[in-house]
RNA sequence: GCAGGGGUGCCGGAGUGGCCAAACGGGAAAGACUCAAGAUCUUUUGGCUUAGUGCCUACGCAGGUUCGAAUCCUGUCCCCUGCACCA
């Protein structure tokens, strides 16, 4: 079976008749089918990406044959380290590089059998496309929602560069896995924080996997609470703490500073703490933010007291390095009764620990205390609110403050601004001049597109390359015209591919981002498929351009994605495949070997979408056969015999599949497909096999069409239409089968008419599906039947065909068997 | 700690109230073909077994509902994944 040659030519033929063509101009209903775009790698397709576009092309062609007017686009995330860390060490220029990927990949798509619209193309890296990148920065800027400041960014030092709150995964690099760590610089922040309410609210419009919303929800982390203010003692200075649990405020004893907190300094200038602060902040600063979390609590009293303003009691202040500066106020309320890590810091430092809450019938001696007590009870030792249950006294305690006007109802989030500044090359470039006269000043948006320049030298030490290019640096001021220095930093890639979704729906726009029209018939995408490392970066990016675009009026829409499948990993050797482990199959190989159509149904085959699975040779093997068997469908002789059963088959195998495919169940429907095969195999007829080979086209294209060929079919199959459910078919078949009960009933009384004999046994050996209705028939028959026979009805020849099992009786046809 | 998802035969993985000792694929065993291997095909693959259309034990564990439970309910144990000194 030469499958390279059958498959080309399909390719061929379906790329002759535009299969793939989406038109803007259609009355059918559109369907987007979206992939997340690739970054173009030297390496080219991966095992992951061979599953993530299978499972895509897949329900793309399920839905052309449904009779949907599909988009199925690809492009290229092309901007990104890898490239730029190449022309350093090879001295390869990106361009070069990616372009060449482009092709190879574009290729290797091909021979997967992808049938991409190629028509609308786009790669972040081409200044077409970037420069709406920059307009959506202007953008930003221009609404308040960009700014730029100095503070503490992740830094990885194996990249060069800061990273997002969200490319820092457990405190590594996303990219490199290197420890990241804290450095002070300048960087441009996008306010994502201002949409914090509209992207968790989304999360119910939209059908995403409970794991995947409940990330995201995680990551923006609202938590409804008070802030508090203690006052300083012997001052009227106000310290706002925020808490969820202002039930504990009896119990708080001290109350603690983040370290880096700016009003610390103040606090101790030129007291005798002063020196001691010093040091302590010297000595946690040298620490990374993984090292810090790891080491034991550890706090420094600064000398000064705060009043707790319930019951006026004159408490510590401390600093300590389990306190987060960005988080809340930076200054907590600590309850070590209650709270463990309190309860470890002020064991440590012999703060008194202040039972006020306790459980039912029980007393808490705060001296015999191993652990905080964090379950729920009843309030002690809180002056007027005892007695009452803690998670009532949440609610009392804070209208009670807030009415005395030491506190406000608040709420807290976990997400921070989106760090977009990179200080590296192979990226969008910040549109933006800084001027000393001016001060910072955006490029006009007629100018754009700030067009990356290609001539830079890689590799300097202390500097980006883009800075090495003098007559890009070096610009004037837009507004005063005097000279002026250009941004060196890019964007982070994840601006580009923030909304790259859109671009696809109007690629080739050269006067705008894109067409309002065009994006409002195609978009929102009805399913995206993409790995879940996105969950909190990209996804959650995409959603907040799309929601910043709506309220500039540019879309209709506030979602732009309504399904979402997440693809499991591919494993080998219990590990994800990759290069730097070793333990990777190439899905060229296979596709060499045994062709596309094998190792697409296998990957569809094999696990759930959503679940990781072991790569296995032999399971490929396995699936290659059944692939054989389909082709020798082709040449099969009809089996007109068992027409109604196969044909009702054929039936039931359409609602499944249909069923499974609409679920995603793409394995479920693979197994349907195979078990279809099975059956086909014993009873083939024409009918039955056309329907099938239609079913498994989405998932074996070229195959499909061969075979389907060879039956003497002129049209392509990739042009039919789903198969519908033949309801008569149905209908007949249950008419027969009701039919054939209504007999062998009668037969069974018949034959123990004429025979006068009374058997033991009746075995009922039937070909039909409905054999429930078969089991059925024992209840039907009289008591007095019932009583001495035993109906038994099988549809399984090779299982309970006596004749297999040691030459017992012969029951070689289906009838009714009597003993 | 918070959040999400799971426990089915040698393995992967279907099955959500009766066609279930459990689909489909892999593995293993036997046979056919072959000088042989591979490929292919056929059969077997929980235990007992008088070989039966039988009995017993089984879908993490323990109970419950039901004429009937892998499937529903309650409790319990275990595993995975993500976030995390978030106050």
């Amino acid at each position: 079976m030469d499958f390279k040659k059958i498959e080309k030519k399909w390719q061929k033929k379906w790329a002759d008749a535009r299969i793939s063509k989406a038109s803007d101009k259609s009355k059918k209903k559109k369907f987007y089918c979206l992939e997340m775009f690739p970054y173009p790698s030297g390496f080219g397709l991966h095992m992951g990406h061979a599953r993530n576009y299978s499972l895509g092309d897949t329900f793309a062609r399920f839905k052309r044959m449904q009779g949907f007017n599909v988009i199925y686009p690809m492009g290229w995330d092309s901007f990104g380290l890898p490239s730029e860390n190449d022309a350093i060490k090879k001295g390869i220029h990106p361009i070069k590089s990616i372009e060449e990927n482009i092709e190879t990949m574009k290729s290797q798509m091909a021979a997967l059998g992808l049938s991409y619209d190629w028509t609308r193309e786009v790669a972040t890296h081409d200044p077409e496309y970037y420069r709406w990148d920059q307009w959506l920065f202007l953008k930003l800027l221009e609404k308040g929602l960009a700014y730029r400041k100095e503070a503490l960014g992740n830094w990885c030092p194996s990249c060069n560069t800061t990273l997002a709150n969200e490319d820092v995964k457990q405190g590594k690099c996303w990219r490199c896995d290197t420890e990241v760590v804290q450095k002070k610089i300048e960087q441009w922040f996008v306010k994502i924080t201002d949409y914090v309410n509209p992207l968790l609210v989304g999360l119910d419009k939209i059908e995403w996997s409970s794991h995947l919303k409940a990330l995201q929800k995680n990551w923006i982390g609202k938590s409804q609470g008070i802030e508090i203010n203690f006052k300083l003692f012997d001052s009227k200075e106000i310290l706002p703490v925020f808490t969820t649990r202002p039930d504990t405020l009896y119990g708080c004893t001290f109350v603690v500073f983040a370290p880096e907190h700016p009003k610390v300094l103040d606090l101790v200038r030129g007291t005798k703490y002063e020196s001691e602060v010093n040091d302590f902040l010297k000595r946690t600063k040298k620490l990374s933010e993984l090292d810090r979390i790891s080491k034991e609590k550890a706090g420094l009293f600064i000398g000064k007291y705060a009043i707790n303003p319930v019951n006026n009691e004159k408490i510590p202040i401390y600093i300590a390095n389990f306190v987060l500066m960005d988080y809340g106020t930076g200054m907590i309320m600590a309850v070590p009764a209650h709270d463990q890590r309190d309860f470890e810091f002020a064991k440590k430092y012999k703060i008194p620990i202040n039972v006020v809450i306790q459980p039912k019938n029980q007393k808490l001696d705060s001296k015999k205390m191993q652990r905080a007590y964090t379950e729920q009870g009843i309030l002690v030792n809180s002056g007027k609110f005892n007695g009452i249950n803690n998670l009532k006294a949440i609610e009392k305690i804070s209208e009670y403050l807030v009415k005395k006007k030491v506190a406000r109802k608040i709420t807290n989030y976990k997400i921070r601004d989106w760090n977009i500044s990179r200080q590296r090359y192979w990226g969008a470039p910040i549109p933006i001049i800084y001027c000393d006269k001016c001060g910072v000043v955006p490029v006009a948006e007629k100018e754009l597109p700030v067009k990356l320049p290609l001539d830079v030298k890689f590799g300097k030490k202390g500097t980006t390359p883009l800075a090495t290019n003098e007559k890009f640096v070096n610009a004037k001021c837009p507004k005063c015209k005097g000279k002026a220095k250009r941004e060196t930093d890019t964007m982070t890639t994840f601006v580009d591919s923030s909304w790259y979704f859109l671009r696809y729906c109007d690629s080739k726009n050269k006067k705008q981002i894109f067409d309002k029209n065009k994006v409002k018939y195609w978009m929102p995408v009805d399913q995206y498929i993409g790995g879940i490392e996105h969950a909190v970066g990209h996804l959650m990016y995409s959603r907040f351009i799309v929601k910043f675009l709506k309220k500039l009026g540019y879309v209709n829409f506030d979602e732009p994605f309504m399904k979402l499948l997440n693809q499991g990993m591919v494993n080998l050797g219990g590990i994800k495949m990759s290069k730097s482990k070793g333990n990777i199959v190439d899905p060229m190989e296979v596709i060499n070997k045994y062709g596309a159509d094998t190792l697409r149904a296998y990957l569809l085959f094999i696990a759930q979408p959503d679940t990781p699975f072991e790569w296995s040779d032999k399971d490929v093997q396995g699936i290659y056969k059944f692939i054989q068997k389909v082709v020798s469908f082709a040449d099969i002789k009809e089996n007109k015999d068992k027409k109604t059963y196969i044909e009702t088959i054929a039936q039931r195998k359409i609602e499944a599949i249909t069923k499974h495919l609409e679920n995603l169940e793409y394995n479920k429907a693979m197994i349907e497909l195979i078990d279809f095969s099975v059956k086909l195999e014993k009873y083939p007829t024409k009918y039955a096999i056309k329907i099938f080979l239609q079913l498994l086209y989405p998932f074996a294209p070229h195959i499909s069409e061969e075979t389907w060929s060879k039956l003497g079919e002129k049209k392509l199959i990739a042009l039919s239409e789903w198969p519908k459910i033949d309801k008569k078919k149905i209908n007949e078949s249950a008419e027969k089968a009701e039919q054939a009960i209504q007999k062998t009933r009668e037969d069974i009384y018949h034959i123990i008419e004429i025979t006068k004999k009374k058997p033991n046994r009746i075995f009922i050996y039937v070909i039909p599906p409905e054999l429930k209705q078969y089991s059925a028939l024992e209840k039907t028959l009289s008591d007095e039947f019932k009583a001495n026979v035993k109906v038994f009805a099988s549809n399984d020849p090779k299982k309970k065909d006596p004749e297999n099992k040691a030459g017992k009786a012969k029951l070689g046809k289906p009838g009714i068997y009597l003993e």
